[in-house]
DNA sequence: GCCAACGTTGGC
DNA sequence: GCCAACGTTGGC
């Protein structure tokens, strides 16, 4: 099982959303470093660090677990969807999309916190740039992560 | 609102 | 394939 960080503007869908939606697609990732990872290594039971990014209190504010592997995002097909994408081919769609359900809330552990902190310090959370949308997290970093939390 | 970082696009 | 221009992300 590997662990993994997912980024999202709280505006748009939050942890919130996800927790009285129970289980959500995962939709919108239009980056083919984080679309290739989702493709090709998010696997079913990986669990989830959530992210929100653009927001007041940002930083890392609970888990949720993959339940549905990589599978067509349809959004890139409607024109109507902010992730509509006009060179979307059904033929070979670019485009996936996992599941995943929710799991439970954490107490904020801000990015300022995992800054600050030496062990996180290769997390791509914190180098420069700080753009991908879906990120590897190793068990090293998921349990520190958790223990900043104070929760468990 | 600003701006740095970085991805994408398109001309050559 | 190079690279300048442009658009987007995301923290502050």
């Amino acid at each position: 099982m590997a662990y993994w960080l997912f980024k999202t503007e709280p505006d748009t869908f939050s942890i919130d959303t996800l927790k009285q939606q129970k289980v959500s697609p995962w939709e919108g990732v239009r980056n083919y470093q984080a679309r290739n990872m989702l493709r090709d290594e998010v696997k079913c039971g990986d669990l989830v660090l959530i992210y929100h990014s653009s927001c007041k209190a940002i930083g890392v504010v609970g888990i949720a677990k993959v339940v549905k592997e990589a599978y067509v995002d349809h959004f890139q097909f409607e024109p109507t969807s902010a992730y509509f994408d006009p060179k979307a081919s059904c033929e070979k769609p670019p485009w996936v999309m996992v599941d995943i359900e929710y799991q439970q809330h954490l107490r904020l552990v801000s990015l300022a916190r995992i800054k600050k902190t030496p062990e996180l310090a290769e997390m791509p959370l914190v180098k420069r740039g700080n753009r991908l949308s879906v990120m590897p997290v190793t068990a090293a970093q998921w349990q520190h992560i958790l223990a900043m939390t104070g929760q468990f």
